[in-house]
DNA sequence: GCTGAAACGAGGTAAGC
DNA sequence: GCTTACCTCGTTTCAGC
């Protein structure tokens, strides 16, 4: 994981669609050790996938919610492959505190939510905050250290 | 927004670095149409992006945290571009409830994670929750009205 | 939206440093 | 480990239907 490393993931976090060439161009390395470099991270799994990202209320999901779930009892989601495989819960988070994980639900509308709760009721207690907006909805990551781009060389 | 269009959708949320032949072959639909569908759904704002997702532990977070803040007085994260821009804040919610925005946020130790929180202290009251694990991580946005994959015609 | 053709670009390989 | 050169193949785009 050196700084090339970080120049192809930054390149690749900002447009998974670049093809090996034009990366190379980009971070001034040739074609073939971009490839290669690229390999290397999708079997390390640093890259663990290229995604699309989809507008949430423009494929009409008009309710964003997080849902702290207060489990009690054998049940509970973070065990339950059933919950996580439902297509309106999105992320699952195990964490501290009084709930034991944080679920993010999207769904078409008031109705179609208040149809999750129900559902979710049996496993605990949810509890539920809405989101009225994202001002911040995905960043890219960046190398720990302060790493100098070199891919600004007088060499083009 | 057809069947079409979502088919194309799930192929690009599963994988964003496929071609366009490569997709007309899983879709079942000439180069052409579908390249013409994408830029389509690029231009609508549907596709917000294609973006590598990376491994927030293999990239040295070790430490993940969603952070409730309440705000007072005139600062506030929402409306700071300061804030909006620390590169281990990945995601910002303006949310209801007590809280009036919800952090995500990434740091290599905990000792960073503190600088963090001693950053935020000034906006408000920062209440931190600590991400255990991630059962999911993500999961690709489905049609809502259960659309039948037309992709498996006997035409091949 | 499909087909066909043509041009362009991409990707892989191999040799050399 | 990176580079250059080459070659093959795929992809993209445009035409017309």
């Amino acid at each position: 994981m050196d700084s090339m490393d970080w120049a192809l993931l930054r390149e690749l976090q900002d447009d998974a669609r670049l093809s090996y060439s034009e990366l190379s161009r980009r971070v001034h390395l040739s074609p073939p050790a971009v490839a290669e470099r690229v390999r290397r991270l999708e079997t390390a799994g640093v890259i663990t996938g290229y995604h699309a990202h989809v507008d949430l209320t423009k494929a009409g999901r008009h309710v964003v919610a997080l849902i702290r779930m207060s489990c009690y009892g054998p049940r509970c989601v973070l065990r339950d492959p059933e919950v996580l495989n439902w297509p309106e819960v999105l992320e699952v988070h195990r964490v501290t505190g009084d709930a034991c994980s944080i679920l993010k639900v999207v769904t078409a509308s008031m109705e179609d939510f208040e149809s999750t709760i129900d559902r979710l009721a049996p496993y605990g207690q949810p509890s539920s905050t809405m989101v009225l907006s994202t001002p911040l909805r995905w960043r890219p990551l960046s190398p720990l250290s302060p790493t100098v781009d070199q891919g600004s060389r007088s060499s083009e």
